[in-house]
DNA sequence: CGTTTTATATAACATAATGTTATAAATATG
DNA sequence: CATATTTATAACATTATGTTATATAAAACG
């Protein structure tokens, strides 16, 4: 009785629903009426329940088949479009790409990558926006940018992401004497000041853990919203910081010095794009350019 | 060279992506090798790209193929959903429910219906939680509700929507001189007091551009932001207002009366739930329910 | 370097899916 | 009741999809 069921039945019942006889639903897909009856009569074996009643020479989709519908047709649009793929993908050379990014990215990390995208893409242009990580949410979930690059990212329904963990260091000014030490820890941090993010966020949780462990008071200094911005002050002789290496290798020559951080606490930097909108074949392409440029400052397990 | 493609090329596809040769991939469907080979060939010619390369005895995919790659696994994802319905929708008859409304519905329309379907559904439970129209918007993207009923919705690219223009009337104080008429204009209500909702709305700017129309100033007196307020005010002698027939109706054998309005001004309540997630059948049904309690008070085209 | 192993492609053929036409049965319609 | 319309069934052709056997090409090995 039972069967796997097939995309033809799928594009009867679908025809059906949209005509209301099978007659018509045959005309609309280019067959013959036997053959829609009989592929009807096949998914109705396939799947165990009936799919319309008569009524004064109506048809009628019972709750099922009305159920089953919104996937059915949704598959039935998928597989045109991969259908159609062979002529779209050859047009996509030239194109638009909008990217929200947090403040930090649209001045250091991203520039270059950008310049190295466009370089092979005559015709492609990009729009960047920095804001904040909510604000870059509220933009892909309203689907206004084609992917966005935030961090402490903890999931969305509409929103499909890709995280990366970065490898997080401790910065601080050149000729410190933690510039002896090949790692950092938080022992060695003892009774230094430290510029530090937010104290309600993911992040600075780590941290603070991390000291709580080794039984190293942590000794809060500055509060902070952003890596560059810790960085700068650093830079400044202001104290010293835990940063994602990210940040910290865009001042590696303009007096700072950086060093591992153990224990290993990762920043998660994640790629976000809207899950319910097709992504331009230009889209991915700037984000794999994106998460290729992580690949040496990712922690692998 | 170009044919339909089909669910088994797909399917090979997917295979090979997973297990990185063809060899491997024949197992996985539990086919033979040349079978997959010759399914990818097919798929190729009818695509028109390559889907794969060679390096050094190991398959990499193409970008085209990595680019449809996402749609790919949707597509089968969604097929074997759809295959497994027969078991599925015998085991959804009892079940919870979640529903995001607008506070008025709360009170008044919706407890009737929620009683008819529960009636129905022994075992089945419903969670209803008024608020705000945007609040209701937040919860139905974050999926943390399956459905929602509201006004004013504009469209959300993560919301899937019905919208039902519903006609409004003018509602009056039992025994009002305006009982007199069949049908009420702009003009009759001249100098009248009008409650009516907020002034940012676009229900309030549709009637005010109704009296504009009319050339008939329009009186603010009292301004609300639901329509049973709007109802209780109108009961207390407080002036006359504007409102859904929906609402006016719940008022009916409460000291007021009402009479349609001419123009028509359609109060748009839209019947919400997330686009992405797979409803389930009771929240379907529960939909379709409310709907069709709306039958009569809808404006057709 | 030749041999062996491994992965893939091609050929020949069987079976299932999907189309056709012809026709019977059921159902509206005048 | 007669007629037109719609759907189901039967018989059969074509295409899709599987099989086995075998050729080919590349990697691995001694």
């Amino acid at each position: 009785m039972e069967g796997p069921v097939r995309i033809r039945q799928l594009e009867a019942l679908n025809a059906l629903a949209d005509h209301g006889s099978m007659t018509k639903a045959a005309e609309s897909l280019k067959i013959s009426q036997p053959a829609v009856s009989r592929l009807l009569a096949d998914l109705t074996k396939d799947l165990g329940f009936k799919l319309f009643h008569r009524k004064d020479g109506r048809i009628n989709l019972t709750q099922e088949a009305r159920f089953l519908l919104p996937d059915i047709r949704r598959v039935l649009e998928s597989m045109s479009f991969i259908t159609e793929a062979g002529r779209n993908l050859s047009n996509q050379k030239a194109g638009h790409i909008r990217v929200a990014c947090l403040p930090g990215f649209a001045t250091s990390h991203l520039p270059s990558i950008i310049a190295k995208f466009m370089a092979d893409r005559p015709g492609v242009t990009i729009t960047v926006e920095p804001d904040r990580p909510e604000r870059i949410l509220e933009w892909i979930v309203g689907e206004q940018f084609d992917c966005g690059i935030t961090d402490g990212f903890d999931g969305h329904p509409a929103i499909e992401h890709e995280t990366v963990p970065i490898r997080s260091v401790c910065i601080f000014k050149q000729g410190h004497p933690l510039s002896e030490l090949d790692v950092i820890t938080p022992v060695d941090l003892k009774d230094q000041p430290i510029i530090h993010t937010r104290r309600d966020s993911a992040f600075f949780g780590s941290i603070d853990e991390a000291f709580k462990d080794a039984d190293v008071p942590l000794k809060p200094h500055i509060e902070i919203r952003q890596f560059t911005a810790a960085c700068e002050l650093v830079r400044n002789g202001a104290g010293l910081s835990i940063v994602s290496e990210l940040d910290a290798r865009s001042y590696a020559d303009r007096g700072v010095e950086f060093r591992p951080f153990e224990p290993s606490i990762p920043h998660n930097l994640s790629l976000v794009r809207p899950i319910h909108r097709h992504p331009s074949k230009l889209t991915l392409e700037f984000m794999a350019m994106f998460e290729e440029s992580l690949q040496n400052l990712r922690i692998h397990e």
